[in-house]
RNA sequence: GGAGGGAUGGGUGAGUGGUUAAAACCACCAGACUGUAAAUCUGGCGUCCGGAAGGACUUCGUAGGUUCGAAUCCUACUCCCUCCA
């Protein structure tokens, strides 16, 4: 039997919309194990943090004992997504699908229970599909309801162009709920109108409507716009916990309480108090930036890591000290021939992509000198004809490189 | 079937013969200030040579052409979009 506090958690915390929600909660009470659906895309196989908000909701309902399913979109992937105005995608051969999708999963389940897990690929269903499946499937639909879809709407008034096959995807998603017959279905509140298609149509071919579960959008690391890969605001499950550490604590303070609310198991008191701490200005909000970026770095590399990212951090970073462990450049066949200029040198060790740009800069002292026993030095052009092993050269905040 | 619009640097998007390596904005990079927050300010943002001044080269869908000179004009081609029917 699930309890109050449980319930509510589930319900609430990192929730934006649950339809319907008097109908998933006697389901959840009623004690069956529920199937509970959820798609992905194998021409992105890479998950951030902002898949990570509804992946953390599926693993909460399977430690309830219920079941994800999680659907391989090798067709829909065909397809891309309406949401925004992504080109054509280029085909994908079935090796590269394959091997997304094993890299999807091990990502996936880091935080989703693997044992609870039944994957299925949607050519499964789709690969017998004949045409007459096809205009089964149209039928049941109009493009008045379709055109309801407010990217839809925004971009026909616009008269900007709807490719047929985009008017597809949510039908072929809401196919698969019927084929897995699906209890739940999961996606962010932009997927909000293929799911209610999977909700009707499963109803119209005689099966129980699913659920939709809605979860919020995270925004990305540039505290505007919502996390995605393409946008580049994105911190990525795999990243290191020095890079994913650092990221975290370089968002925008009014991300904290969301954060914490939809990537940590933070208790809803403890969150209150937080939120009331930093908009009474009564703490310095670095200092749960810290916790929280603690919090999100052990979940996915473990305390250790965390512990030993958070140490790095406060000494690089806010110490501006360096960094033990840097990369190192061999600089032994160039000591032998020609002084080497230092644009060339930055260009030479990766610290800089050009030479034009390792000119800009060490125009805008950018670039220093650190050496054992010396004061460190701000370099111009036409310094440092010479130099030592053991030497480290810096660029910007956190570039380093140590001469070998 | 008919009419029209478009393809410009990472993105949006100006530019319709020379003053355009190409406005503006966003993103990005660096500096200042800081809590690697936000906001703000400053500088930068094709490549190569040069300490610099400066110079050279490549770039505006593709291929040709006109011209002293083309992102801008002409021709062909490719791709994209909208409207009417």
């Amino acid at each position: 039997m699930i309890s109050e506090s449980e319930l509510d958690i589930i319900t609430r915390k990192g929730v934006k919309e649950i339809i319907s929600e008097t109908e998933f909660i006697e389901m959840l009470k009623g004690g069956k194990p529920l199937r509970l659906k959820m798609g992905f895309d194998p021409s992105r196989p890479d998950i951030h943090l902002g898949h990570v908000v509804g992946l953390r909701k599926l693993r909460q309902l399977q430690d309830l004992g219920h079941q994800v399913i999680l659907i391989v979109g090798d067709w829909t992937a065909q397809i891309g997504d309406p949401s925004g105005q992504s080109a054509t995608r280029p085909m994908l051969t079935h090796e590269q699908v394959v091997a997304n999708a094993e890299s999807y999963m091990r990502q996936f389940f880091q935080v989703v229970d693997q044992d609870r897990t039944q994957v299925e690929w949607q050519s499964e269903w789709f690969g017998k599909f004949t045409l007459s499946d096809i205009l089964g499937l149209t039928s049941k639909f109009t493009v008045a309801q379709f055109l309801e879809r407010d990217d839809f709407a925004k971009r026909f008034s616009e008269h900007k162009p709807i490719a047929i096959t985009e008017l597809l995807y949510p039908l072929l998603q809401a196919y698969d709920s019927v084929a897995i017959e699906s209890d739940v279905e999961f996606g962010g509140t932009d997927q909000m109108f293929n799911l209610l298609v999977g909700r009707e149509l499963q109803g119209m071919m005689g099966q129980k409507p699913q659920q939709c579960f809605l979860m919020p959008i995270l925004v990305g690391t540039d505290g505007v716009q919502k996390m995605s890969k393409s946008l580049g605001n994105y911190i990525a499950l795999e990243e290191s916990a020095d890079d994913m550490y650092g990221k975290i604590m370089s968002l925008p303070d009014n991300l904290i309480v969301p954060y914490f609310e939809y990537l940590t198991d933070i208790k809803t008191s403890d969150l209150d108090a937080i939120s009331a701490e930093i908009s009474e200005d009564r703490a310095n909000p670095m200092e749960f930036k810290k916790q929280l970026s603690w919090d999100i770095t052990n979940s996915f590399h473990g305390r250790e890591s965390a512990t030993d990212a958070q140490t790095r951090f406060e000494s690089v970073v806010q110490g501006r000290n360096i960094p033990i462990d840097i990369p190192t450049y061999d600089v032994s066949n160039l000591l032998s021939s020609q002084p080497t200029p230092l644009n060339k040198l930055l260009v030479e060790t990766g610290l800089a992509a050009s030479s034009s740009e390792a000119k800009r800069l060490i125009n805008q002292q950018a670039v220093e000198l650190i050496r054992e026993y010396e004061e460190a030095a701000i370099l111009d052009n036409n310094q440092i004809t010479s130099w030592h092993t053991g030497d480290i050269i810096k660029v910007g905040k956190r570039r380093f490189v140590k001469l070998v």
